[in-house]
RNA sequence: GGGGAGAUUCCCGAGCGGCCAAAGGGGGCAGACUGUAAAUCUGUUGGCUACGCCUUCGAAGGUUCGAAUCCUUCUCUCCCCA
């Protein structure tokens, strides 16, 4: 058995793992550095490993149009392609589908798509996607799935959530018939949008193909923070305890907070990175728009508590000044920061967890962290 | 010394009689960003007792119902020829 809980906290279902992947073993509640295109925005791998990051994602869609998975394969594996020789989950590219909507049809095959880049048609199934993981030898593979938008009708997200659970039945087949080459883990993903009998329905049929790991998906894609809480809370309760669980698209403190209260072990977002690069910085008293005025002549670190090369070497008004002068090595410190604080973060979380501390670590926590939920 | 071009709101720069408080950039200020088409995007950027009024297009005069736009003089820049 690849997967072992720890440590269940007393007073939530939040819990602390053990997951062996081929390319090492991860604690959870872990977050997961996006790294679309193979490579985490703005930072290096060396960054990452030596800030403990030992599982980060790629995007199937993205790495398929470019650059394609013959590189990728003549070059041995996603890994060796991009030199990164911890462990990678790949996502399928529902999410792109969903998000890229213009240029794509969905059949009860797959899903018929235009290339974002160039127009040239392509096509994603369920098949197919597995065995592109397969070449990535991705060590967590997401199926393709159709996410869907807040506000569609019941009939549209329950077609919607029967042909992800049709893929999602073909996609282990698939997988299962080929699993042994390299070792990868298939995921299955729920959805249903924001009908709870949807959700409920999706979540046990997932439990029931009985693969090594659940997401929860088709979350945080425009709802408000309570409609979000309300939906993770039911899915959250309906999902197989005994698998790693794995909600797909957060990022923020408090929405981390929330995931991991309910069970969740695993999670990944842009969020840090993308509002990095855009001089957003996380602090532990909220989060900062380094761009602003008031830090022109602030010569503090970023945040006083953070113990990052960006903290222990560079003030505020240094910060700010690169992104005024549109420096690169700006959005690089800020990043390294921002993702640096995010670990900080989940580990203070797993200790809480650990000490059976984790709603005193919340409360305090979101005390001092002034900020809105949106 | 001779000939030519030009001075526009923080900067560059369009406008060449009314639709101009004045396009478009840049800069400034603020906001957004949640399984990455994002080092991106959005708003705002003369003043005010604000659905209207006042001051602004080098300066001073003038023409006109009306001028950043036309005329006169002045100041200053730049280019070419001696």
């Amino acid at each position: 058995m690849n997967f072992k809980i720890l440590k269940n906290c007393s007073s939530s279902y939040a819990r602390i793992t053990e997951y062996v992947l081929p390319h090492g073993k991860i604690n959870t509640p872990v977050f997961m550095p996006v790294g679309t295109n193979g490579s985490v925005k703005a930072v290096k791998h060396k960054t990452l490993s030596k800030s403990g990051v030992n599982l980060i994602l790629g995007n199937t869609y993205h790495l398929y149009l470019r650059p394609g998975a013959d590189i990728i394969k003549k070059a041995g594996s996603l890994h060796d392609f991009i030199s990164w020789k911890h462990n990678i989950l790949t996502d399928s590219g529902g999410f792109q589908i969903f998000s890229l909507a213009p240029f794509r049809k969905i059949k009860k095959e797959g899903i018929y798509f235009r290339s974002h880049i160039d127009g040239s048609y392509h096509t994603l199934t369920p098949e197919n996607v597995v065995d592109l993981q397969k070449i990535f030898k991705s060590d967590v593979l997401m199926p393709l799935d159709v996410c869907t938008p807040p506000e569609i009708t019941w009939k549209k997200a329950c077609s919607a959530m029967k042909t992800t659970h049709d893929w999602l039945l073909k996609s282990k087949q698939h997988w299962l018939e080929c699993k042994n080459e390299w070792g990868g883990n298939l995921f299955g993903i729920v959805q249903g949008n924001f009908f709870k009998d949807l959700r409920r329905e999706s979540a046990e049929y997932v439990n029931s193909l009985d693969l090594p790991g659940i997401a929860i998906g088709g979350l945080s894609v425009g709802e408000s923070f309570d409609v979000f809480r309300e939906h993770l809370c039911e899915t959250a309760s309906v999902i197989d305890r005994n698998k790693p669980h794995y909600l797909m698209g957060i990022g923020t403190p408090e929405y981390i907070l929330e995931a991991v209260e309910n069970g969740i072990d695993m999670f990944d977002c842009v969020y840090p990175t993308r509002i990095a690069r855009n001089g957003t910085l996380f602090t532990w008293n909220g989060k900062i728009s380094i761009k602003k005025e008031i830090f022109a002549d602030d010569f503090n670190p970023v945040d006083e508590k953070c113990s990052c090369f960006t903290c222990t070497n560079y003030s505020r008004a240094f910060l700010r000044h690169l992104f005024k002068t549109n420096e690169i090595l700006g959005p690089m410190l800020a990043t390294e920061h921002n993702l640096a604080f995010i670990k900080d973060f989940v580990d203070k979380i797993r200790e809480s967890i650990l000490t059976d501390t984790f709603y005193d670590f919340k409360k305090s926590f979101l005390g001092n962290y002034e900020n809105s939920r949106g």
